[in-house]
DNA sequence: TATGAATGAGATTTCATTCAT
DNA sequence: AATGAATGAAATCTCATTCAT
C-alpha cells in the first residue's frame, strides 16, 4: 500500500477514496495496464508480419511497462480475492473487451478467423504469464551462484521460452484451419 | 505458518526445527510435491502413447495433488525470497534432478532426443504454470455470476488450454527434428 | 513490546512507526531518562553542598522515575544488541553529553576540576548501577522470608550501599588533586 | 537452554532433573560459580598485600571465569523470579556463606575488623557489577565507531574503573576505623 | 536416568485499513 | 478531497518446558 501510494504520488488514505480494498486497486490497476498494452500492440502491429516478429513484439510490449505482467500473474493469486463481486465482474468485462481487441489485431495482422484469433490471445497470454513468471525471482549477481544453477536457470530464460512456444502454437493454430 | 502446520498436523514451532524461514519451508515443500508428480508420470507413462494422452496425462498428475500447483505458481513470486543460498542451490538442484527425469520419461515415451525432451519438459512446465493460474481464483458458484462472464472464465478452462497448447508444442519440436 | 505500548498508550503498530526494532525503541527511552534525570539535578543541585547531601540528592533523582535505572541496568546487557550502527552512535553522542553536563554540575556544586568532575559522574554511575541492581528482583512481603535471609538482604539496601561509597570515592577522587 | 545444556554437555531435558525452571538453574549456576571466586580468592589472597593488588586480583579472579559476571548481573534481573521460595532461602544463604567467607579472607588479608571486612566484599561485589556491565555490551570492531564514541566508551573500562574505586572505597572504610 | 523432538504460549514485527485534521 | 499518523489483527518466529522413548 504505501509502495502503492508512493508510486502514484498520493498519500496512502487517498487510495482508499477510489477503491475499497487493495486488492479492487490492484485489479483496476490491471485493467487500465492491460489496456496500454493492447494500444501498444496496435500501434506495433503491421499487417502481414511473421509469426516470430508477433510473437517478439507481443512478449516486448508486455514486459515494456515493469508491473503489468506482475500484476497478471498475482491477478488469479490473490487480486480477486476481496473484491465486490459488481467490481469484478466490470472488471473481467473491461479484461474481455481489452482482449478482444486483441484478438482483432491479431486476427488482422495473423489472417486469422476469429475464433483461431481469440485462441491465441488465450493461449499467449497463458503463455506470457508462465514465461515471465521466472522473471519475478530475486536476480542474484552472477558471482552468487555456482556455474550450475545459472546455467539451469537460464535454460528459462522467459523471452526464448515464450516466442519459441508461441510460434509452435501459432503454428498449431492454423494448421487446425 | 499456522495453516501450514495444521495440514502438516504439528505445531508451528515444530516447522521451525526444520526449516529457518517460512519461505524454506515452502522451497523443500515445492521439492517433495515435484518428486511425487514426477513419480506418478512415470508410473503412468506409457511407451507410445499419443501426444494428447500424455498432455492430458502431465495435467492430471500435475493437479492430482492440490498443492503442487499453487507452490510452483508461488516460487519464484516468494519463496526463493529470505532463503539461505546454500538451500537454494540445493533446492535448484534437486528440482533440476526431477526436470531431467520427467525429460528422461519423455524421450522415452513420445520417441524424442534429450533435446527435444528437454525443451518439451520446460514448455510444459511453462504452459501448466500460466494454465492452472486461472484455478487459484475464487471459485464462484454459478449464481453469483452472470452468464457473459462465466462463459469468460471457462474459455480459461485450464484443462483445455493446457492440453490443446501442449499438443501444439509438442508437434512444433517434432517437426525441429 | 505491548506492556511497552500499553505505558505510553499507543497501539503496538504506532511504535514501529518511530522505531525500527525494539532495542532501538529502548535506547531512544533510555536517552530520555538520562536527559530528565540530568535535569532534575541541574534542578537541585545547590553551590556548596555536603557530599553527603549530592550523593543523596544523586539517588533520589535517579531512583524518581523507576524506568531509568532498570533501563539503564539492561543497556548493555540486551539493548545495544539489534541496533543500527548510526542509531547506536547517535544514542552514545547523546548519553555522554548528558554525562558532561552532570560532570559540569558537579565541578561546580563539588568545587571539583573537570577531570576530578568527569571521574566522579562515571564512577557514581558505575555504584549506581552495581547498587540499584538489587531492586531489580522479586520484592516479598515480609512474612515470606526467614529473619536472617531478610537481613542478608536489607544489607544490601541500595541507598546506603550508594551514598556510603559515593561518598569514599568523592573523598578519594579530591584527594588525588 | 539449549546453550547452557551443550555447555554442560547434557541434553536439555536433562536439566530439567535437576532444576524445576530455567530460573533455579541459573541461580544453582550462580552459586557454584561464586563459591569457585571464593576459592580462588583464597588460594592468591596474601596477607599483607596492599590494597591496589588485592583489588586488581580481585576483579581478575572475578573476571576469570567468563560466566559468573553476566550471572551476577542477570541474578536479580530475571533469575529469582519464577524461583520456589524455599530454593530462594536456601541459595541466598549460600550465598551469604561464601561473601562472609570473602569477608574473613578480606578482614585477614587487609587486617580490617569484621564489621569492615563484610562493608568492603558488599561495596566491592556492588563495584565488580556496575563496573563489568559495560563488558556485556556488543563488542565492536575498532574500525566499525567513530573515534570520538571509541573513546567515550573505552572511559568505561571496566578494570580500572574498579580498581580505582575500590581503593577509595577500601580507603574510606579504613579511615571510618 | 537421559534424551531431544515436539509443543504452544508469547514475543516481535508487518501492513491493510481507518479517521481526525 | 486529501492526508498520513495511528491502529490492531494477523503473520512470523522464539524458546522454556514437556514427554514418549
Amino acid at each position: 500500500m504505501s509502495r502503492l501510494a508512493k508510486q502514484a504520488e498520493v498519500a496512502k488514505g487517498t487510495l482508499y477514496l477510489y477503491f475499497a480494498t487493495r486488492e479492487e486497486m490492484l485489479l483496476a490497476l490491471c485493467i487500465t495496464r492491460l489496456r496500454a498494452w493492447a494500444e501498444a500492440v496496435k500501434t506495433l502491429a503491421v499487417h502481414g508480419m511473421s509469426d516470430k516478429d508477433f510473437a517478439t513484439m507481443i512478449y516486448e510490449t508486455a514486459l515494456a511497462d515493469e508491473t503489468m505482467m506482475p500484476l497478471l500473474i498475482r491477478l488469479d493469486l490473490v487480486i480477486e480475492h476481496n473484491v465486490a463481486i459488481d467490481k469484478l465482474v466490470e472488471s473481467k468485462r473491461e479484461m474481455r473487451a481489452e482482449l478482444e481487441r486483441l484478438a482483432e489485431i491479431s486476427a488482422s495482422v495473423l489472417d486469422l478467423n476469429p475464433h483461431q484469433a481469440s485462441d491465441v490471445v488465450r493461449s499467449f497470454a497463458t503463455l506470457l504469464i508462465g514465461a515471465t513468471r521466472v522473471d519475478q525471482g530475486p536476480s542474484f549477481e552472477d558471482e552468487d551462484l555456482p556455474e550450475d544453477i545459472r546455467e539451469f536457470m537460464n535454460a528459462f530464460s522467459s523471452e526464448e521460452l515464450f516466442t519459441t512456444n508461441a510460434c509452435h502454437i501459432l503454428a498449431g493454430i492454423r494448421a487446425n484451419r
